[in-house]
DNA sequence: CTCTTTATGGTTCGATCGAACCATAACACG
DNA sequence: CGTGTTATGGTTCGATCGAACCATAAAGAG
């Protein structure tokens, strides 16, 4: 062989490639020969790594999946050995907000994504499965909240935990676009734990 | 002159084309020559009625934007002489909603400029100022329900609108996802409604 | 020291893109 | 009854696209 190479390098060199060209121009920019520029490879790699145009689309995504998936179970880990459901509820709502360059570059990728996410099969289960996720990981440690007392009985786990994600995802597109700067986002969901987390207050 | 046409009419046709491709493909199927067979017209007439494709891309979504915005004053007159202010919210909100073919149609399409909205300056203005529009209107009108009793005083206005509009705007996305039905959507926003216009419940 | 496999660069092909250009039929107006 | 403007169809051009193809250097296997 030439020199031994980290390909799982390589695909995560390419994929960041994607990655800063769909937050640019979408993904009518994401062509083989900007691709290849972008990462500084020979377009020749790019059919070697990833085959035809859909799949390297594919895997890019894949990949920013895999990042997502890593860097918010280490920020949760940040949090300490007993976070307190509050903490953890809020650390995952961070998640969806584009807090960092980081976030807000994956965040970005997938608005490149929706349409595809919408019509086209092989991408639509990863984009239905993975936010109903989270929904009914906020729910059950809001039903954990509500058995320790940090949120009150009365309170509908369910319906309070699908419109707190709501929110986040509606926050992260308002911060995309300007409307909101991060800092007020943070703000909005903190008033609105402020409800779930205490009886008291609408 | 030829057969004297209605220009209005004609542009409409096109940019109705454009919506389609752009919701089933998103931008990077909106091609000249994919907009003509659409429009049934030929490719010619694009350049006539609109020149470049960057001006064909603006010009269709000013149209988008010109009916949203008369076809939702429309629905809201339809709520009556003296609707009250929590049926004026939600008339607002469900505007957000993909609740028919209609808003399902303009919001995929807004959901395929996206990446532009963000990075075209051109585009950006657009984008910003108006769900910016929104959530202040939504904002008024809390505080006109607060002086007639139907919010109670102790709600912070500003930060329920925003979070309301939020909230909206996340179930969008996660309906034309397909991971909460309209029905769901619609329900979620009663129960945080039922928040802001009634003070016992969290 | 071969030989085969692996990783990479470069080139080419048919299709399609956006845009400019050429032609002309339809009709109002003088 | 021209005649010039308006609306439309068709064609062409250079660029670029995705993908297939050809070549070869590097290195481990025998």
């Amino acid at each position: 062989m030439p020199r031994q190479v980290d390909h799982d390098l390589r695909r995560r060199q390419i994929a960041q490639a994607v990655w800063r060209l769909a937050t640019r121009g979408g993904l009518e920019h994401v062509t083989l020969r900007q691709v290849a520029t972008e990462a500084e490879v020979s377009a020749r790699l790019l059919q070697y790594y990833f085959g035809t145009r859909d799949r390297l689309l594919l895997g890019a995504l894949e990949i920013l999946n895999a990042d997502a998936e890593q860097r918010a179970g280490q920020r949760l880990a940040e949090l300490g050995e007993a976070p307190g459901m509050r903490a953890l509820v809020r650390g995952v709502l961070w998640e969806l907000l584009p807090l960092d360059e980081e976030r807000r570059t994956r965040h970005l990728v997938y608005a490149a994504y929706f349409i595809p996410f919408v019509t086209d099969p092989a991408l639509a289960s990863a984009a239905r499965d993975s936010p109903r996720a989270l929904e009914d990981l906020v729910s059950g440690l809001l039903d954990q909240g509500r058995q320790s007392g940090e949120v009150p009985p009365e309170v509908d786990t369910e319906a309070e935990s699908a419109f707190l994600v709501a929110g986040a995802i509606g926050l992260q597109t308002s911060v995309l676009l300007g409307q909101h700067s991060p800092e007020q986002a943070v703000e909005l969901i903190e008033h609105r734990l402020d409800g779930v987390f205490a009886p008291s207050l609408g």
